[in-house]
DNA sequence: CAAAATCCTG
DNA sequence: CAGGATTTTG
């Protein structure tokens, strides 16, 4: 760095009264990265892309071969888009169908209908749908909507034994298709109307900044605001999509299995095992009657055409066996399902059933895990038609019985998704003030649609040179009624370090250490809903007087729409992490004990892991990234310096005259306060160097002091060159993203 | 002009 | 610790 001994610089240096001249600056070679990130990010955009990112992400978390078959079953599923078509594709589950249908009079059967349930269920999809539609027409369009269904149940309910059947199985399913879908809508009441409550100090405080952000900075920020937007809705259409054809599959394997039962009821009423028992009941006998079944798992990892082949080949072999109380020697074989009356036939639809609802749940429990990861609030009044106390209980508890419990079930179509209340009950769901909606202009992936987003009128620096994308998020936050639909930037909810499976736990209510550090790494939202709120002098974020939520409700408000809600992808674990965390705070101020002047590029490398998400949506924002850490280390930094003044002063005020006196140890007050900032929970051995290089600053703060330097404005300077000189290498632990766990665990 | 450092404020 | 302002640097 030629900066250092610049004489040039030296001459300049009475005109000049800054203080950091001297101290090499951090450059970043950020060009090859941004164009390394800009290729991800188009290749994320790009439908294909993120079909694999979501497979991958469901299979992720399931486990592993036990829900092969499944998966191959969907992904052939999920080609269709038409869920009326009753059996469409050559699924196992649509060959099971189609030749049940042959039987039963080929009416898609459906529950919707069943009994008590049908009107209720309907009036309340009706009104969830109509609140819904104003800002997410598609939910209204889903499949799922159609009132006509219950005419043809309302034939096949005249057989009430079918009918008992039916609702035992149901309520399995009930028990476990817990849809996100549902719990998404009807939050959208209380968005309108929001007061206006920010507070003159605020107000004035936001006016004061908004006035002076650069332009350039407010288009960047849209820029990343939209384009992380996108990414998530698109996520989770998929996501969705996905959840919805796997019930939809699920619905129809079970209508397969009722058929199944109706032809082999002889048996189950000697067996005793499905007759009229509770859920319960049956729900261990099928366990218990699955562990005895041996060969299932060889299944699990045939093509879905095998596994077919595998089927009808147990169900011969065991036709064929002797001593098989059923002969079936003048039956066809053209269709082997008609067989199915045997034991073994049953061991393959109960593994059927039984891996269909395994992988079902876990997929719902990805799902799910995103909601019971908010903090909990107050339950929702955003229900208010919905709440009936009682469904609640009937997922947990004894009430079994279907008529009460799928009382309470939405019904959408073929599918059976269970009222929302009954399976978040005790899992928050955002209230207005955490309102976040569905936008009303759809970002689409191809982002032909600039001509959609014209400027609004409202909008007057932030449209003209602007990117698709950015002109997207300046429409929908400024002509509609959130005001800013902004990006997870730092969700606390997935720290590695922290209590990754707090989430989950009924005391989650953020402590407040996690609040406050959550407020510390908001501040990278804060300064773009700053921007945003601009033109929207109401905040619909949080009355200034919910202390509690503050941080909270900032992350909340900006995770933007609702339905980003179930955006937040589920299968990030630790490795996914969006924004600067916490736990990225903790772990930069570590490395502060290592190196004080860290260039960008190192801060790039050892917060590699933020950008591993984030990299692909566009350089804007990890230019963001990069800023904020390096405005961390300026604050560090900032920090540091004050305190070494400060004891240097309060040193030569208690007598001291020579620096030999001025040694820093760990139990002196200096180190005491260093620590306190830099390693508040005390859970990181500081490391020897840093004690040297505080002391060697301390009594370069004591001589200069000492000499009268303090007079000259830029006196620090010389002593920032000193500093500067002194950082170490930091640790390669600290590249790993999990360094933190690694650090502490030692 | 962008990046980065500091100062200052909140 | 973040925002904003200012300055410096390449």
């Amino acid at each position: 760095m030629p900066d250092h001994d610049s004489t040039a610089l030296l001459s300049r240096q009475t005109k000049r009264r800054r203080v950091d001249i001297g101290v090499k600056r951090t450059v970043g070679t950020a060009s090859a990265f941004f164009e390394k990130a800009r290729a991800t990010f188009f290749s994320a955009m790009n439908p294909q892309g993120s079909d694999h990112d979501v497979e991958y992400s469901v299979v992720q978390h399931t486990d592993g071969e036990k829900s092969n078959v499944l998966r191959k079953l969907l992904k052939r599923a999920n080609s269709y888009e038409d869920a009326m078509m009753p059996f469409p594709g050559a699924t196992i589950i649509s060959q099971l169908l189609k030749n049940n249908m042959n039987k039963n009079g080929g009416t898609e059967p459906s529950f919707q209908a069943s009994g008590l349930s049908s009107t209720g269920s309907e009036i309340h999809q009706e009104d969830v749908c109509s609140n819904s539609s104003r800002d997410s027409p598609q939910e209204c369009l889903s499949p799922f909507s159609r009132p006509t269904m219950s005419q043809f149940d309302m034939d096949r309910l005249c057989d009430e034994h079918l009918r008992a059947k039916r609702a035992r199985v149901e309520n399995i399913i009930r028990g476990m298709s817990h849809s996100p879908n549902v719990a998404l809508r009807g939050n959208e009441n209380d968005r309108d109307g929001v007061p206006c409550s920010m507070s003159p100090r605020d107000s004035y405080r936001e006016n004061k900044r908004k006035q002076k952000l650069p332009q350039q900075q407010q288009q960047s920020f849209q820029q990343l605001v939209s384009a992380r937007k996108e990414q998530k809705r698109e996520e989770r259409r998929q996501l969705k999509q996905q959840l919805e054809d796997m019930q939809k599959q699920l619905r129809q394997l079970q209508e397969k299995f009722y058929q199944i039962y109706d032809s082999t009821d002889s048996e189950n009423n000697e067996d005793g095992n499905l007759s009229e028992d509770s859920m319960r009941s049956e729900i261990i006998d099928r366990r218990a009657r699955d562990s005895v079944g041996r060969s299932d798992n060889e299944m699990f990892d045939l093509d879905p055409g095998q596994f077919i082949n595998r089927a009808r080949a147990l169900v011969r072999e065991h036709e064929l066996a002797p001593g098989n109380h059923r002969k079936r020697e003048g039956m066809k074989d053209k269709n082997p399902f008609h067989n199915i009356f045997h034991p073994e036939s049953k061991h393959l639809a109960e593994t059927l059933k039984q891996e269909l609802n395994t992988a079902m749940s876990q997929v719902v429990d990805t799902v799910v895990k995103v909601f019971s990861a908010k903090p909990i609030r107050q339950l929702p009044q955003v229900f208010p038609p919905l709440q009936i106390p009682q469904a609640r209980f009937a997922i947990n508890g004894e009430n079994h019985n279907f008529h009460t419990t799928n009382h309470h079930a939405q019904c959408f179509g073929d599918v059976i998704i269970p009222n929302p209340l009954d399976t978040f009950g005790s899992i928050p769901m955002p209230n207005s003030t955490d309102q976040t909606e569905a936008l009303p202009l759809v970002v689409r992936k191809n982002s032909n649609d600039q001509s959609v987003s014209g400027p609004p009128p409202g909008n007057h620096h932030v449209s003209l040179h602007q990117s698709p994308l950015s002109a997207a998020a300046s429409f929908s936050s400024s002509s509609f009624r959130h005001p800013f639909p902004l990006p997870l930037m730092a969700y606390p909810f997935q720290n590695p370090l922290g209590a990754p499976s707090s989430a989950f736990q009924a005391k989650d209510r953020a402590s407040p250490e996690s609040l406050d550090l959550t407020r510390e790494t908001t501040s990278l939202r804060t300064k773009m809903s700053t921007h945003h709120m601009s033109h929207h002098p109401c905040s619909p974020a949080h009355p200034p007087s919910s202390t509690d939520g503050l941080s909270l409700s900032f992350i909340k408000s900006e995770c933007g729409d609702m339905q980003d809600m179930s955006d937040i992808s589920p299968y990030s674990g630790s490795a996914m992490q969006e924004g600067l965390s916490p736990n990225h705070l903790k772990k930069a101020k570590l490395m502060f004990f290592y190196t004080r002047y860290p260039s960008s590029n190192m801060l790039k490398t050892y917060f590699s892991d933020v950008k591993l998400v984030v990299r692909k949506l566009d350089n804007q924002f990890n230019r963001c990234i990069t800023s904020q850490l390096i405005k961390w280390f300026s604050n560090f930094r900032e920090f540091y310096y004050i305190q070494m003044e400060k004891y240097a002063r309060q040193s030569i005020n208690d007598g001291v005259t020579s620096t030999e006196e001025l040694s820093i140890t760990r139990d002196c007050e200096l180190y005491r306060a260093l620590n306190m900032h830099y390693n508040k929970a005390n859970d990181f051995e500081v490391p020897e160097r840093f004690l040297e290089v505080a002391q060697i600053t301390l009594r370069e703060f004591f001589n200069a002091i000492i000499a009268g330097k303090d007079v000259d404005p830029s006196w620090k300077k010389a002593i920032y060159k000193v500093i500067c000189k002194l950082d170490s290498e930091v640790p390669e632990i600290f590249r790993s993203p999990n360094c933190l766990q690694e650090l502490l665990h030692e």
